[in-house]
RNA sequence: GCGCCUGUAGCUCAAUUGGAUAGAGCAACGGACUUCUAAUCCGUAGGUUGAGGGUUCGAGUCCCCCCAGGCGUACCA
C-alpha cells in the first residue's frame, strides 16, 4: 500500500476515535515536505483542528499521535514540529520496494487514472491559415501538447484539434494578396490590397502557384481567380503548418474546418436553440445573443445588419459541435489578445446548457522576441514575422520544447535569439537529457564490463512483469543504504503525483521543475557512488536502482516530447 | 474609464496552490577528473517578495487601496 493512502486510512480512523465535534469538516491531507529536515510527509491536521477546538495545534498533535502505532514497513517514526506539523519518516523498507514497483510499471510508470476516462479536447494553436506559424504559436503548440500527453496519462481520454479559420475575410484578403503578386509575375498591373499580406512568402506562394498552374487563372474575372488562388494557397499553407508542427513533435488527431460549420449550416441549430430560449432579439437590423444574461459585460452580435455571420455565430457552432462529439470537458489555449472573448464564449457555452466545468480557456502569454536585446515587433500584415520554423532551426526542438515548458504560462516569456542559440551549450535540457545518457552509458558499461551480474542485465534493461519477480531473488535491495540513493527513490516516486498536480493544476512548467530536480540528486549520487564496481551485490542493487531512474527519464521526456539521448 | 496578465537575488525564473529559515540556473569567486562521460559535482556571496493596510495559528500566495509595465476593450477574425 502505497505510503500516503496508509497515513490518510490510519489518522482518519484516529479521528473517528477521538470523537472530536468536528464532523467531517476536516479532511486529512498529506504532502510531501519540502525540507528532509521535516521528513519525508507530513500533516497540517492538527493545525486545521486548532480553531475548531479551540487548543493549541501542538496540543492537538499530542493528542492525536498518544498510543497510535505506525507499520514499521512504511513510516520508520514521526515527530511533532514547527507550528504543529505532524511529520512522518518513510522507512528505507519502503522506498527500496518502490523501485520494484517502478521497473514493474516501466513505461507505464507514472499512470493513474483521475480522469476515470473522461473524454476532453485541447484545442490549441489554430492559428489563421494566411501565413507561417510564428513563435507564439510554438508556445502553445507545446503547452497543448504536453498537457494532452500529461491528461491521457492520468487516466483521461484526450484528443489534440485544430481549429482552421477558412472562411471569412482573411482568407479572401489572403487571395487577393496572392492575385495581385500572381499579376505582378506576369507583367499585369493589379494593386495591393491595403491590409493585404505584406509578406515575402505570398510571393513565393505566387511563383509556385505559377510554375505548378501556368497562368490559366488570367483568363478569369478578378472575384473568381481571387477566390480560387485562395484556396490553393490556403492548402498550401495549410500543408506547411502541419508539416511544421510535425517536425516540432506535434501530431493532431483532428483538424476541423470553419468552412464545414458554414457548409452545413452549423449556426441554424444555434440560433434556433438560443430563439427558442429568448435569448436573442433584433436590434439596429442585427440579431444580438443576449449573453449579458450569463455574465459578459455586454450581448453581441451574432448576425450583423448586412446579413453576415459573426465569426463568435460560427464559434458558438463550433464548441456546440465539440460537445456533441462527446467531450465532456474542453480547454482552449488562446493568446492574450483574446481574453476579451472569453466571457462572451462562457457566456454561450452556459446558454447551451451545458455545466461551467465543460469549458476552459487558458491564456497563454504571448512571447518577445529579442534580437540584440530590441524587442521584434511582429506583424503578420506587414510580413514581419519570426517563423517557428526559423527558430527551431537555431535552438533544435529538444531545447525549444523544453524552454517554452519552463515558463508558467500565465507569464509573457521573453526570448532572445542570440541568447538562447549561445546558451543552448548550457541549456537546462541538456542537464536533464545528460542524466538520461549517464544511466544508459552505466548499463552499456555494465553490460560489457561487469563479472558476475550478466544474468541480471537482461532483465534490468527490459523489464517486464515475469522478469521483476526473478530479479528480487538475485537482487539484495537492502544494500541501498546511502542518503542519496533514498533520496533519489524518494524524488523517483513523487513522479505520477507531479502528474496529477499539473492536470488539475494546468501548470506544465512543474514538470520541467521536477526534472530538473530529479537530474540534480541523480547527478549527485552518481558523483558519491560508483554503480560498477567489484563488490557484485551491491553492483546488483544499484543496477536496479538506476534502471528505475531511467524509466522515469525516459518517460517524462517522452511526456514532453524531448529526446532521451542514450549518449551525448 | 473598465477588464485580464505581470512585478521575487545583478539577469532569467521557482516556491508542493495558505505552511516551517523565500529556492534554482545563469553571471562572479574558490575547489574536485588515473574513476560508469567534468554537458557533472562541492563551496562562497547575493532579498524590506513594487508600496501600504487587512483577513488568521501562519501571507510571496487570499481581500482592499495605491505605483509601474504589457495586452485587450468591434455589427474584425
Amino acid at each position: 500500500m502505497k505510503a500516503v493512502e496508509y497515513l490518510k486510512q490510519v489518522l482518519t480512523e484516529r479521528l473517528k476515535q477521538l470523537d472530536w465535534p468536528v464532523d467531517d469538516q476536516v479532511e486529512v491531507e498529506i504532502e510531501k515536505t519540502r525540507d528532509a529536515r521535516f521528513g519525508d510527509l507530513a500533516t497540517n491536521l492538527a493545525m486545521n483542528l486548532a480553531s475548531l477546538l479551540k487548543q493549541s495545534p501542538r496540543q492537538i498533535a499530542d493528542q492525536i499521535l498518544a498510543g497510535l502505532s505506525f507499520d514499521s514497513n512504511i513510516i520508520e517514526r514521526t515527530e511533532i514540529a514547527g507550528a504543529g506539523f505532524i511529520n512522518f519518516f518513510l522507512s528505507p523498507e519502503y522506498l527500496r520496494n518502490e523501485i520494484i514497483e517502478i521497473l514493474q510499471a516501466g513505461t507505464e510508470f507514472g499512470r493513474s487514472n483521475i480522469g476515470k476516462g473522461k473524454k476532453l479536447q485541447v484545442e490549441f494553436v489554430s492559428a489563421n491559415p494566411t501565413g507561417p506559424l510564428n513563435v507564439v504559436s510554438a508556445r502553445a503548440a507545446t503547452i497543448g501538447d504536453v498537457m494532452v500527453n500529461i491528461f491521457n496519462t492520468v487516466g483521461f481520454d484526450a484528443k489534440r484539434e485544430y481549429y482552421v479559420n477558412d472562411a471569412g475575410r482573411q482568407v479572401q484578403l489572403l487571395g487577393e494578396s496572392v492575385g495581385s503578386r500572381y499579376c505582378q509575375l506576369l507583367g499585369i498591373e493589379e494593386p495591393f490590397p491595403e491590409e493585404g499580406y505584406y509578406g515575402e512568402y505570398v510571393v513565393e506562394l505566387a511563383k509556385e502557384i505559377l510554375n505548378q498552374y501556368g497562368k490559366q487563372f488570367t483568363q478569369l474575372d478578378r472575384g473568381t481567380r481571387n477566390q480560387k488562388l485562395a484556396t490553393i494557397a490556403l492548402e498550401k499553407i495549410l500543408r506547411s503548418q502541419k508539416e511544421q508542427l510535425e517536425q516540432f513533435g506535434v501530431y493532431y488527431d483532428v483538424w476541423f474546418r470553419e468552412s464545414e460549420l458554414r457548409r452545413n449550416k452549423a449556426e441554424q441549430q444555434v440560433l434556433r436553440y438560443f430563439a427558442e430560449k429568448n435569448l436573442t432579439y433584433e436590434k439596429d437590423g442585427a440579431l444580438w445573443f443576449k449573453s449579458s444574461q450569463f455574465g459578459d459585460e455586454k450581448d453581441r452580435v451574432l448576425i450583423t445588419k448586412h446579413g453576415e455571420l459573426t465569426y463568435f455565430a460560427v464559434d458558438i457552432a463550433y464548441h456546440k459541435n465539440k460537445y456533441d462529439r462527446g467531450f465532456e470537458i474542453v480547454y482552449d489555449l488562446w493568446g492574450p489578445d483574446h481574453h476579451g472573448y472569453i466571457a462572451r464564449m462562457r457566456a454561450a457555452i452556459l446558454a447551451l446548457g451545458l455545466p461551467r466545468e465543460a469549458f476552459e480557456v487558458k491564456i497563454i502569454q504571448q512571447v518577445n522576441l529579442l534580437r540584440d536585446g530590441e524587442v521584434i515587433k511582429m506583424s503578420k500584415r506587414a510580413g514581419q514575422i519570426v517563423e517557428m520554423a526559423e527558430l527551431i532551426d537555431e535552438v533544435g526542438v529538444d531545447a525549444a520544447r523544453f524552454f517554452f515548458l519552463m515558463r508558467r504560462i500565465s507569464a509573457p516569456l521573453d526570448f532572445d535569439i542570440e541568447l538562447a542559440k549561445k546558451q543552448s551549450e548550457d541549456n537546462p535540457v541538456y542537464y536533464v537529457q545528460y542524466a538520461h545518457a549517464r544511466i544508459c552509458n552505466i548499463l552499456k558499461f555494465a553490460t560489457q564490463r561487469a563479472t558476475n551480474v550478466e544474468d541480471l542485465l537482461p532483465v534490468v534493461e527490459q523489464v517486464s512483469q515475469k522478469s521483476v519477480s526473478k530479479l528480487l531473488n538475485r537482487v539484495n535491495l537492502k544494500l541501498l543504504q546511502a542518503p542519496e540513493e533514498l533520496e533519489l527513490i524518494k524524488n523517483m516516486i513523487e513522479y505520477p503525483n507531479c502528474l496529477i498536480q499539473i492536470a488539475r493544476s494546468f501548470e506544465p512548467h512543474l514538470l520541467t521543475q521536477y526534472f530538473q530536480n530529479l537530474a540534480g540528486v541523480f547527478h549527485k549520487f552518481y558523483h558519491n557512488h560508483r554503480v560498477v564496481t567489484d563488490d557484485v551485490e551491491l553492483t546488483k542493487a544499484r543496477l536496479c536502482l538506476v534502471a528505475a531512474a531511467r524509466i522515469v527519464f525516459a518517460n517524462g521526456l517522452r511526456i514532453m516530447g524531448v529526446s532521451a539521448p542514450k549518449e551525448m
